[in-house]
DNA sequence: AGGTCAGTTAACAATTTGATAATATAGATA
DNA sequence: TATCTATATTATCAAATTGTTAACTGACCT
């Protein structure tokens, strides 16, 4: 099972804030609130939620200046941006999505097309994560361009060899690997190194990560499942 | 200069399809346009748009047959759909998004909106190369023009190549730099420099700064991880 | 001429990694 | 069960890699 999308909300208004969580967590995302433009941009730093729905209308800061500010983050670069507002004020609209917002969705607001325009925005953004070379299994993420592995959330390093070892196996989940095929892979062709030498390196792995994520196939190789 | 970005308008009434086409032209795109659900299909496969603009009640075929045509062949994978319909019904929009559409605007339309709207899509579609000089996160401000670093307001000198390197990090959080790529892009590719030129630099960096905003990667390289 | 500073390098320290050997264990087979 | 084989485990050491400091060079300024 894959880490649930994170979503924040910010809105003065406690009904509104109170519905929309409703069926927001109903449809499956984890759900953060604030109650004004302050305490968006605190909880969007504290949370780093994926997407960000933000009243127009708010008390300390309006939706425009935190998506503003927003924007000129690059921690915030993938977040979406969702602008409410009760007024269909054509001039809101466009400078909303000028400032970087996503999406602009006028109230009242029905919570299921919220979710779908939502959902919509997500379909979109996938793509363009898993372009960089990650892979992803239930809640297990490696991410060849950052060398970085991430169970549950949580940050696990590995050294080079391990982690290319484990990237090898993962990016066919099931698909058994000979020992030469990892050693040929892994350690390159010409490099001599002695058969225990696998076996050190996928203890590592499994030890560190603390998961039985790589199958032993007796007499042929090594595979990953998870 | 690149090439154009293509849109197709499909509706049956020839006074939208004119006043639409006439903005989007003006908003330099390159417009093409059908006056019902068949002819948009055979056009979307002769023109291959990167953005398909579907009215919804159209004779022949309607804009959900198009959308779910389009949607299950994979060349229109990238293909932005946007759905256009007279009646703001809550069914139709939540329909019209789960047969794949990225975007549901309810007539009347304003053309500068539809422009906004559909720029925004574009701008989440194409990864854009951060023409951005400014880099802000967090507490920390990295500005090309000015060759200024800034950590929590209070200003830090870096010289020329500790900034360089710092900027090229930092361009991409998270993404690890192989020791060659920074030589190229901080030293250039005939310049050449000892191997500790770049560990030297990076520790100089982390001096002045004062906080470890520069993750190693041991046998690969660094990475801005803040 | 003297001083300052960025950039580089050399030398060495500190650390991490990788490979091996030695031993233990599990699984299969007779 | 005894035996054999492949793998797991552990400890150890060598090698690779990076961190750190200080010294050197040349540019630029006074």
């Amino acid at each position: 099972m894959e880490a649930p999308i994170k979503i924040l909300i910010a809105d003065d208004e406690a009904d509104i804030l109170e519905i929309i969580s409703f069926h927001l967590i109903k449809a499956g995302f984890e759900v953060h609130t604030a109650k004004d433009g302050s305490e968006a941009i605190e909880k969007a730093n504290t949370f780093a939620p994926d997407c960000i729905i933000l009243d127009i209308m708010m008390p300390k800061r309006t939706g425009f200046e935190v998506c503003e500010y927003l924007r000129s983050n690059s921690q915030f670069d993938k977040t979406l941006i969702v602008l409410l507002t009760a007024l269909n004020d054509e001039a809101s609209h466009i400078k909303g999505l000028e400032l970087g917002g996503d999406d602009f969705i006028t109230k009242p607001i029905s919570p299921k097309v919220l979710i779908s325009r939502i959902s919509a925005l997500f379909r979109r953004l996938q793509p363009s994560v898993d372009q960089n070379k990650v892979i992803n299994c239930n809640d297990l993420s490696i991410d060849l361009t950052q060398y970085k592995t991430t169970l549950k959330g949580v940050n696990y390093v590995l050294a080079k060899k391990e982690f290319e070892l484990l990237y090898l196996l993962a990016a066919q989940p099931g698909r058994v690997f000979l020992r030469g095929e990892i050693l040929s892979q892994v350690w390159g062709n010409d490099v001599i190194v002695g058969d225990r030498t696998i076996d050190v390196h996928i203890r590592k792995i499994r030890a560190k990560l603390g998961i039985d994520c790589i199958t032993t196939v007796k007499g042929v190789g090594y595979k990953f499942d998870y």
